[in-house]
DNA sequence: AATTTTGGATTACGCCTGTAATCCTGCGAG
DNA sequence: CTCGCAGGATTACAGGCGTAATCCAAAATT
């Protein structure tokens, strides 16, 4: 079964990496001026800085280039909620032994988590729960 | 209000370091072979690698060191929820925009989370909707 | 036409990380 | 007493990361 793992299927993304993947992955096909624009005011991040990023990406295969005209157009190679799960898997790991349940208890306890956040999580839970007994 | 953000509170501890510094929460104040000896097997770690790493962190102001005779003892000098809380706050900022609820969602979809992690979490849910609610 | 802007290619540079190796010394084993 | 070993101090070293600057050519603007 060729699954998505023999071939690094998801590339490590850093940081900042992550900064412009996620303005890829929002709005889709972008050149660089897109990208810059989209960043500029929230960061002080110069053009050349942003250009770094995406070369880097398109190197590890996160980003697909395509040329037209002169310029380069710039689309997600890789899957968004992908990336997310396996982030987030190593996150679990490293910080609380991949266990899930302290993380969400944590943020709890600091009351960082909003009412609406509460109703999401259990509206989340009540079909993780329906999908598990069927 | 003096709180927990001017001075350097939580120093960066990296993926290496946060092995490191799980088996000093969990065991308490340790000498180099107490680490040693509890990592070796789980990990190829060369004792020279975990020394290095307790002594960033040591650095970093993560551990105190207490000399015992001609070893040293070390001891957390960092509080492990507060490392994690800010851990998970960069994190989530980093991955999923702060939001909690894509994640728990994201890992549910996958079918990540047991039925134990279920039911934990919901009890974690409820007392966070107690304590709103009070 | 001259100038500014844009964006690719190349280069930079210091810090952090992972992963040690070396050197040296005191302590415990033999 | 001697030798090995644990462990501190020092050093290493490549690769990743954040954050660009420079150089250059085409495109847009004046």
């Amino acid at each position: 079964m060729p699954d998505e793992d023999d071939i690094p299927a998801t590339p490590r993304i850093s940081d900042a990496e992550w900064t412009v993947m996620k303005v890829l992955w929002e709005r889709g096909t972008s050149t660089l001026g897109d990208v810059v624009r989209e960043l500029e005011g929230r960061l002080h991040w110069k053009p050349r800085t942003v250009q770094s990023l995406i070369r880097r990406l398109t190197e590890k295969g996160a980003l697909a280039v395509e040329a037209v005209g002169r310029e380069f157009r710039y689309t997600p190679a890789v899957d968004q909620n992908h990336c997310q799960l396996e982030e987030s898997r190593s996150f679990l790991d490293r910080v609380f032994n991949g266990r899930l349940t302290p993380f969400v208890a944590g943020l709890m306890e600091r009351e960082e988590v909003s009412k609406d956040d509460l109703a999401a999580l259990r509206e989340v839970l009540a079909q993780a729960e329906r999908k598990l007994k069927k």
